[in-house]
DNA sequence: CTTGACCTTGCCATCATTGGAAGGATTACA
DNA sequence: TGTAATCCTTCCAATGATGGCAAGGTCAAG
C-alpha cells in the first residue's frame, strides 16, 4: 500500500504521515526500489489509532505515550487510565475557561446598546479593565493554548480561527 | 518611557510590543536619538487594552478591529457588539467540543480496570474506533485550533500543553 | 510512448510567543 | 573617569500541527 492509500484508509493525510515519521511518532517504513513508502494494514491501524487520539485532543507527545502502550500489550492499563484522566482534567479546565470568557463577553455585549451610539461597555471594559463592576477582565488563566486540532478535514481545509 | 517600563506597566512583554508594532497592530513609536522606542501613558493604555482583549481570547486580527473601534470613538458600538457576539459563539462551540471529548474519555476510563491487567477500553476504543458501543470516536469536529492564548504570565512561562 | 496520477524531498507559511546572539546606549557605582 | 551592569536595538530561530507549492522521479493505463 502506498502512502496515498494509507492516508485515505487511516484518515491521516499523507503529509502528516511523513511528518509523524520525521518526528519519530511512527517508525520508518519499508520502501520500494523507487523509494515509495509501503504500508501494511497494521500500519494503517496504527495511523487510525493516532488519528482517533488526535481527534480526542491528545498532543503528539501524549499520543506517542499511548502508541507505546498500545504496542506493548503487557503494559498495565493503569498507565493508560492515568494519561486519559489527566487529559480529561485539562480538557475540562479549558472548557471552563472558554465558558467563562464567553460569559464575560456576553455580559458586556448585553449592555451594549447596539445602535449608533458609541457607548459600549465592551470597549470600556477593555479600556479600564473592570469598568462593568464585578467582572474581572484581568482574571488570568494559567493555561496555555488549547491543544485542539482540527479533525479529519473531510470538509474544508479552512482554519476556523475564531 | 522606554519599552521595558511600558512592558511592565501594560503587562505586554517588550518582545510582544515590538512584534505588535512589526505587524502593524500598534503604530510605530517615536524614537530617541539612540533609537530607543518611547512610549506615552496613552500608548501604555492601548497596550493594556490589547492585553485584556488577548486574555479574553481574541485573535490579533480581532484585536486590531477592536483597537480601531476603540480609537475611533465615533464608530457605532454595533460593530463592537457584533464582533464580541461572534466571538462568544466560537468560544461556546469550542467549550462544548472540549466537554464532549472529556466526556468520551471519562466514559472510557470508567471501564478501565486500572489494575495491572492489560484490558483497557481506552486503548481498544482508540484501536477500533467504536469498540465501546455507542461512543463515536469518529465524531469529528469541523473546527480548527482553539484560539486561546496564555494569559499574562505572572506565574510561570510554562506552556501547559496538556 | 505519452499522459496523468501518484510519489519523493524540501522549503515556505501560518499564529502568537519566546529565546538567543551580537552589538550599541545608558546608568550606577567605585 | 572608568567600568560593569543593565538596558535597548535588530535579526534569526524555534515551537506544533498542518497546508501548500515546486521540481523531479515513477507507475499504470491508453
Amino acid at each position: 500500500m502506498n502512502i496515498g492509500q494509507a492516508a485515505e484508509a487511516s484518515g491521516v493525510s499523507a503529509k502528516m504521515i511523513r511528518y509523524y515519521e520525521s518526528i519519530g511518532l511512527i517508525p520508518k517504513t519499508v520502501r520500494t526500489e523507487a523509494g515509495y513508502r509501503v504500508y501494511s494494514d497494521n500500519d494503517v491501524a496504527t495511523l487510525g489509532f493516532i488519528r482517533r487520539a488526535r481527534d480526542l485532543g491528545f498532543s503528539v507527545e501524549q499520543i506517542a505515550e499511548l502508541v507505546a502502550l498500545w504496542r506493548d500489550r503487557d503494559r498495565a492499563s493503569t498507565d493508560v487510565k492515568r494519561i486519559a484522566l489527566e487529559h480529561v482534567e485539562v480538557l475540562e479546565r479549558k472548557a471552563r475557561e472558554l465558558q467563562e470568557m464567553a460569559a464575560t463577553l456576553k455580559h458586556l455585549a448585553k449592555h451594549c446598546h447596539g445602535d449608533t451610539r458609541p457607548e459600549c461597555p465592551i470597549i470600556e471594559g477593555l479600556q479600564t479593565g473592570g469598568g462593568t463592576g464585578s467582572i474581572d477582565l484581568h482574571s488570568s488563566s494559567q493555561f496555555g493554548a488549547v491543544g485542539l486540532r482540527s479533525a479529519h478535514r473531510d470538509t474544508a481545509p479552512k482554519r476556523v480561527r475564531s
